[in-house]
DNA sequence: GTGAAAGCGCTAACAT
DNA sequence: ATGTTAGCGCTTTCAC
């Protein structure tokens, strides 16, 4: 491996040239105060003609610290890495971490042999916090990480009682607020397609859609409910089957917008109008709907909120290292694109 | 910011309770041979018991070693994040690296703000060598990783002589193999839609269309040749101009796949068949034509091999750090989908 | 305000 | 085969 160029400055030749102590470059490369203004001058001046870069290693080893934090893909194979949610929300987090913050780390763990490595990389000190995306109900990756008291924050989360931090849209709250709409423009018979059943985040839409029919005085029966997978397929078959059971259909809640996009193609290929005889919404996980279905109502998640506060307790729990974990749940909008 | 765990287990704890000296003990972390089965054994206990990991800033400070190289991704806002082109090319990397390579860490470069400290990061000695994904030909972070004498490989290069190494596609290639198709299936009237001029792959591709039509004892006015931009708009845009100029067209070469798809567009609002009447073949930069237009014929890159080599460079030049630098142009391969 | 000195936890070279 | 030692380059008291 490459040795780190041999005959690079460190801060004992600056303070030799400048003519002063280690401690006092120290503090002007770290913009401590109590240093007279000329001695500053000379350090700087000293460290310009060396071309002095401070050695970040070193800095870690005195400083206990890392100055960067991770962001963890999961998922084995990254089509979401294609999709605009994850490049919203990874330009999210950038942005709230931009300024004086530290450096931002991506990290590809898409197996148990990159998980381990990662967490080598982490427990090993070299970033001081750890962010987390779609993380499965089953990755024990969340669970290492705090084991390893290492601040983390999940996007997300992966069931009702998470014991590490979290930030999360108000996913049963956005369903309701959907089927209230359906509702609301005299739609009746609504029926949904799912996400797969054992991620939190499917069954929260779940529960909202089947609160909103209940306090509506609606029941809802299993046979108005299909089960996707959030892929644009999933949805397609779901909507095929639920047309079968249910020809008069003339509502879906879709439990992400590719979902909407795989229901849209069904209910055309069935010679449904959309939305006169059929009214859609989905959750616009992926904005992709904005370029496919621009006129599909939708459940918005607010995308930038969730990365800047992903970040903001994040910083929080590295700052003061504490034995609670905290949950934000934010409010999704409902964004109405045609007159139903 | 969070001083790491105060409690943590050092090497030489562990090395007191297994009742050997602290080199051993490094030996049995690092795997290093020339170690007793039975110490061996007996220091594994040890860690096991104590829970011991490795201060990675630590092992970097007395190695000279980071055991991490980056892929920075620049563009002020990556929409290619989105795009199936950059996450082939990222999980090829990753791929590459798996096994027993340093951690792969992302970073997003998107302002000069992010430039600097990347730049402190890297030249810092936190990563072991850089790989660099479409770089403007403006842009100055190779030269100055380079000049930090960083390992650095470019993905593509910025110009003729990029004093970096890089991997590229063959990118003239690509385009003369493409027009010979078209020359080959009877195409006489070939125009062909540009990239930003400004781009070197955009250069490159544009002279294998000359060379093309030149060696074919064909001659190109200027007018067969649009400007486009690489997005969808831009093909549509350009091949609306080259309809007008030439309503005689019967094939054009799009400098990408995008461009082609705006193209495709405006051919079919202009009431032209494709590609009966008209021929397209597009590079497909982005397999997203893989989606939207399955049944062109393209010239397509070899993302994982690029990947693959991208990575070979870079861990070649971290072990020997050399003052060659090496280039490497693979080949495109035509992809013939239709019979035009 | 500034210098000196004591680590931070590890690797690697050198003894043994 | 294993223990010992000398740094790696920085931050951070603690004196002055």
């Amino acid at each position: 491996m490459g040795r780190r160029h041999p005959g690079a400055p460190t801060l004992e030749e600056v303070a030799a040239r400048a003519g002063v102590g280690r401690g006092t470059v120290s503090r002007v490369v770290n913009n401590a105060a109590g240093v007279k203004e000329s001695t500053r001058r000379a350090v700087q001046r000293a460290i310009a003609e060396l071309g002095y870069v401070p050695n970040l290693a070193a800095r870690s080893l005195a400083g206990q610290r890392a100055d960067a934090v991770a962001l963890v893909m999961t998922e084995p194979r990254w089509r979401q890495f294609a999709e605009p949610f994850f490049s919203e929300i990874v330009h999210a987090i950038g942005d709230a971490l931009a300024g004086t913050g530290p450096q931002l780390l991506l990290t590809l763990v898409r197996s148990d042999a990159e998980r381990r490595r990662f967490l080598e990389y982490a427990r090993g000190g070299r970033v001081d916090g750890v962010l987390l995306m779609s993380v499965h109900a089953d990755d024990p990756l969340p669970d290492m990480l705090a084991e390893a008291r290492l601040p983390t924050v999940l996007m997300g989360r992966r069931s009702g009682d998470e014991r590490v931090s979290y930030v999360d849209a108000d996913n049963a709250g956005g369903a309701r607020s959907a089927v209230a709409h359906l509702l609301a423009t005299g739609r009746r018979a609504i029926a949904t397609i799912t996400g797969p059943p054992d991620m939190y985040v499917a069954q929260c839409r779940l529960r909202g859609y089947r609160e909103a029919l209940a306090s509506a005085g609606l029941d809802t029966r299993p046979s108005w409910v299909a089960e996707g997978d959030f892929t644009i397929e999933g949805g397609h078959r779901a909507m095929t089957r639920l047309l079968e059971r249910h020809p008069e259909i003339d509502g879906v809640l879709a439990a992400s917008d590719t979902t909407a996009e795989g229901a849209l193609e069904a209910l055309r290929a069935a010679g449904r109008r959309v939305p006169e005889d059929v009214a859609v919404i989905g959750f616009d996980d992926f904005p992709l709907a904005e370029r496919t279905a621009p006129r599909l109502t939708t459940v918005r998640q607010p995308l930038e909120d969730i990365g800047r506060t992903m970040v903001q307790l994040l910083l929080q729990e590295i700052e003061e290292p504490s034995v609670a974990w905290r949950h934000v749940i934010l409010r999704t909008e409902l964004v109405v694109r045609e007159s139903a």
